[in-house]
DNA sequence: TCAATTTATTAGTTACGTCTAAGTTTCAAA
DNA sequence: TTTGAAACTTAGACGTAACTAATAAATTGA
């Protein structure tokens, strides 16, 4: 069998995404910050960071603080990177803040490499077309 | 408390969706053939099937068979063609059939109705482009 | 028609990710 | 330095949706 690369969840990606986010705002990232910024409850983030830091995405100090492992960052960016695709897309797109918003945040997880390519490609070329027209 | 409109679940959409398309090609839907399309064990579309016609989205006779209610159907086709959509743009991408399977799958149950009409639109404008040049 | 096969259901378990309630640790102000 | 508030963790439960093993119903073919 030849080694598995399992995937992570949706809330994997969200967390990792959301935590890198605050530690890139104020240099740490606090259980009650995370759940605020995901409107999730405390203990949910106490017991999803264990798991975090069991899978090495993660450094974990009990009571303590967190830190995103290399492994962790690299999920965090990759994920970071098709939001913010995305983002250009659906502005471009003139799709609504709200619906943008929605949208971005359940798609962000379920969107190939080749697509997120295909995707960043057609931006470049709508906004030249918006350029010349 | 103004009435709410519970929204479905991934898996809800995505037994909808199926059971639809295999009464549409058959007739009818048995749950081993519900099963097969989604790659799932008969036990689970039974326990599920119960839940979908709790919920007034399909009707069933225990050991019988099912229908869509016309509730079901509604949500079978607003996924649908949302799917449908999303194959028609990936397409005008050149994404790869496997991608775009992958994705879909993903997708197409977390895009807004706005978005949606804005990607329909864009296909359109794409299309014709590629017709002029 | 009735035995064998296929199909469907029930029962019980599991994994994930959430919650509340209760207890523990940290930290800052008195 | 102590103490009270804020932050954090643990414990235990829940909902969703999957699974396997066992059982029951339906269908088919001899």
């Amino acid at each position: 069998m030849p080694p598995f690369k399992n995937k992570n969840s949706v809330s994997v990606e969200d967390y990792l995404e959301r935590i890198h986010e605050i530690i890139g705002e104020k240099g740490y990232a606090r259980a009650v910050d995370i759940a605020n910024a995901l409107g999730i409850s405390q203990p949910s983030v106490s017991c999803m960071v264990r798991k975090l830091a069991a899978k090495g995405l993660l450094n974990y100090d009990k009571y303590r603080g967190l830190t995103l492992t290399r492994k962790g960052k690299r999920v965090a960016l990759a994920v970071h990177k098709r939001h913010e695709i995305l983002k250009r897309f659906l502005s471009l797109l003139r799709v609504s803040q709200k619906s943008q918003e929605r949208d971005i945040e359940g798609l962000e997880h379920h969107i190939s490499n080749e697509t997120v390519r295909a995707l960043a490609q057609l931006s470049d070329d709508l906004e030249i077309r918006a350029g010349k027209g």
